[in-house]
DNA sequence: AAAAGTATCCAAAACGTTTCGGATAGAATT
DNA sequence: AATTCTATCCGAAACGTTTTGGATACTTTT
């Protein structure tokens, strides 16, 4: 049976309290008393129950990580690794651990986000890969408990977020292509039940704009940021607009889907058409030719999650915390 | 504050026990008395207080995932995700919650595997990607939590492990290439910290052998699992063995380095040389020509882990779960 | 000498639940 | 009628820790 501190008080001769003031470096304990117990606690392997301490300071130390339908086959989450690699090291020095809760429309609609938080009393939670319309988006915008949001941009007393500068980031990508000489440019967007999509697009007409290129709204896809969400928008998009002579995507997938689909129509990548995807996940560097795109530092993104959300659960003011990007220049876009 | 079982005693006029016998389906407590407290606890939004159950049932309905170097930049989990997605449908179903450790070399020096266990009090763990000499290893040998291992073969009366048949997958590749004609095979495999890295290279031999082809010692190469492993392998390899026709990589990255270093050396795949890999992650399907590899179903993987941990918990025997596999051929493997 | 202050210890309540052992009213059996 | 049985309720201990309020012996001040 596990250690507790009446075994400690029992083997000093001390009492229960006296064990655990002295443990808990409680200045009304002397030091003799203090180190004789300390070293007690060593011999006997003591190891506090979080349970029982938990129950008296009903803090556990732990935060939540909401993730929307990772369970769903072949569902979006190519950076989720990086990201979750990222919270980990935010959580290190303050000893935090962390709760993966995977969520879906089916188990949203029986458990609140408060009600899932509160059945394992986590103190905060990180919630990645919601859409606009996620009942728990609602929920969240009133909630109480301290909660960062990646890539949704929520604020209140409590809700803060992390993202990219989605808006900027798509501004530089289009740019680029502009200076390349490119000035019929499509953009292959994600579906629009998420906020980078809104942010990337407006980046996109504001590179189009600044240079006096009229914006064309048949120019523009929305589909799923999948692989077959670009390539079923890219050959709409060619066949409709054979002049265009470059495509920006809102991810690497979409734009990896287009390679197929460009490569299926006998196009040659850049050659004939150049390609600019966001993200830069490990796919990007590995295609043939690799693929120039926006990189997100993902494992920053999580990093500062789970350092905000700390703050937030010491009572700091929750904010929007941007993290820096950049153009990746590989070999997926020409000069024309 | 907390709605709790006082509550709910006080406003249907009844004992905290009573509440607690009628909310758990004991029998002793009578049908209209039991429906009267139902409804007040759903009025009042009662959520049982977790940390308080736990305290005395001493059960807390979690488990931890250990996972071995997740933090280091660059390290070796190339599908770990599908992995996680499993466990997580392993675990749904039983209602327990998943707490991600993070372990590296450093902390394991402060921090061993039982103390990690409980420390945070989790009824069991499962363990992933651990090399042989690990020290959690030894431990794990010894242990009395309920664990589950993947890929690494250990099997105590607590302790069971879930795996490919790494032998017969191995087996299976390595012959497809016989078949093909190939009799210079070459094979690149893991470093030797790896319980599949022996696996892997018995089907190697296994093969080899059952078609009497003299097995050649300076064939096998060791080295990381990761692209450069597999760049710088395939260089020395074909440098040294220009008759070679064929590489057998105990990794789909290996097998995408071996790519990069034949592109870099002039040589056409599957023209100059055939490749086959191992694990079937996405990048894959993605490469030009297609990666002829060998499918592990690693959601599977997780999801029997998880499936196996709970049944230890529960008090069953471990044993050692095998996941099928499946030979997958693209189009980077030819018949010559 | 008496009063006030201080260092160092402790008893017990509290946290919110489960569960053990028991009370009691009514029914069934002798 | 008396005894035994049963359905349905309950008091309080326990889980392991923290923390409040206090006791006591010694020191300092008046």
């Amino acid at each position: 049976m596990a250690v507790t501190i009446k075994d400690i008080a029992k083997y000093a001769g001390v009492s229960v309290t006296t064990v655990s003031r002295a443990l808990n470096g409680y200045p009304d304990v002397s030091e003799e008393t203090r180190e004789r117990i300390k070293k007690i606690a060593e011999q006997l392997n003591y190891t506090p129950n979080s349970i029982a301490r938990g129950l008296v300071t009903n803090k556990t130390h732990t935060v939540g990580l909401v993730v929307s339908e990772l369970i769903k086959p072949g569902a979006y989450h190519p950076f989720f690794l990086e990201v979750l690699a990222g919270i980990k090291a935010g959580l290190k020095k303050d000893k935090y651990d962390l709760i993966l809760f995977t969520v879906d429309p089916e188990s949203q609609d029986v458990t609140s986000y408060e009600k899932l938080c509160n059945d394992r009393k986590v103190e905060g939670a990180i919630v990645e890969g919601l859409k606009l319309s996620d009942p728990y988006i609602e929920e969240i915008k009133r909630t109480q408990i301290p909660t960062v949001l990646i890539d949704i941009p929520i604020l209140t007393d409590k809700v803060g977020y992390v993202s990219s500068d989605n808006v900027q980031a798509a501004f530089e990508a289009t740019s680029y292509l502009i200076k390349l000489g490119h000035r019929n440019i499509g953009f292959i967007n994600g579906h629009n039940d998420a906020a980078v999509s809104f942010e990337r697009l407006e980046g996109y007409k504001k590179a189009i704009e600044k240079n006096n290129i009229p914006y064309k709204e048949e120019y523009v896809f929305f589909d799923d940021f999948t692989q077959e969400g670009g390539y079923n928008s890219f050959k709409t998009l060619v066949f409709e607009h054979p002049e265009i002579t470059a495509v920006f995507h809102a991810s690497d997938l979409m734009a990896i889907g287009s390679f197929k689909a460009a490569k299926d129509l006998g196009m040659k990548v850049p050659d004939d058409i150049s390609i600019v995807g966001f993200d830069d996940i490990e796919l990007a560097s590995l295609i043939t030719p690799g693929l120039t795109t926006v990189r997100q530092d993902t494992f920053k993104m999580g990093y500062n999650a789970a350092k905000h959300l700390l703050s937030i659960i010491k009572g700091e003011k929750p904010q929007h915390i941007l993290i820096p990007h950049k153009l990746v220049i590989r070999d997926s876009a020409r000069k024309i």
